[in-house]
DNA sequence: ATGACCGATTGCATCGGA
């Protein structure tokens, strides 16, 4: 089972070649983030006539998530829990089963935090991404208890360490990389989670975003923070993880590229 | 930070993104 994250910066402006990517990679489930629509603009047809299932949390212009699964859903569930006011669209949780059993795979859209101080003091922007990570670490323990496969895959706004940027110095007062956003981070790993490129690949400098100004694709200033955060019984059936970084250099792309694991599950 | 950014909106500029 290939299960893939992909931060498509608006699926309505992408529709010219995410419908050829999913053609040529032939992932069973693929994590959306930022498709930027309600649920009934998001166009599920051209999807389910690739023989995908489409599962939607959207939100008008800003934010929302969607899965699309070869396998059909077995649970779908939108919403992080822990804050009833949080009207944000950035968690989406579906259940496939699997060889051995359920598979549970959650489409993640974790907070920018940007700008994260003002006069030296967080954010409110910021705070709500430190906010939405400690939720996030309440829900993964839950479930982390069900002892299941589990893949939280998205983009989690969180560079982990400084070699995963190509200048760690421009960096260092960014919602992306302050201590309290790695504090954050490690916390919710060492619940018991193994982000897949870091357990397969571990290669230093590998990137899954390209800021579309300043020329950082052609000079490689980009930043690795897309992952796939498994659970060990997700882990331990894990091949293979690619990052497709081709599809950054096609007509009008995401900022993002797709980043994919390869599960025998 | 930046090489002349990108997308959505009821807009003809502004916001959010990372």
């Amino acid at each position: 089972m290939e299960i893939a994250s992909f931060n498509v910066n608006s699926v309505r402006a992408r529709m010219h070649s995410l419908p050829v990517w999913l053609q040529r990679a032939k992932p069973d489930i693929v994590c959306l983030q930022e498709i930027k629509t309600i649920d009934e603009n998001f166009p599920a047809q051209v999807f389910e006539d690739l023989g995908y299932n489409v599962a939607l949390h959207g939100q008008k212009s800003y934010n929302g998530v969607a899965v699309l699964s070869k396998l059909p859903f077995e649970e779908v569930t939108a919403r992080l829990p822990g804050d009833e006011a949080d009207a944000q669209a950035r968690y989406l949780e579906v259940v496939v089963s699997g060889k051995t059993g359920p598979v549970r795979v959650a489409s993640i859209y974790l907070p920018n935090g940007n700008p994260a101080l003002e006069d030296g003091e967080r954010s409110a922007k910021y705070q709500y991404k430190l906010d939405w990570m400690a939720r996030l670490k309440v829900h993964a323990q839950k479930l982390l208890g069900y002892e299941e496969a589990l893949i939280l895959a998205g983009d989690y706004n969180v560079i982990p360490t400084a070699d995963d940027i190509y200048d760690a110095a421009l960096w260092a007062d960014d919602a992306l990389f302050l201590p309290a956003t790695h504090a954050a981070y490690n916390a919710l790993k060492w619940l018991g989670l193994t982000s897949a490129y870091e357990q397969v690949d571990g290669r230093t400098h590998q990137y899954t975003y390209w800021d579309y100004q300043g020329g950082a694709r052609p000079k490689n200033h980009g930043i690795r923070i897309d992952h796939l955060l498994c659970s060990a019984q997700a882990v331990d059936q894990l091949k293979s993880v690619r990052i497709d970084d081709y599809v950054r250099d096609g007509e009008k792309p995401s900022d993002h590229v797709p980043i994919i694991g390869v599960f025998d599950l």
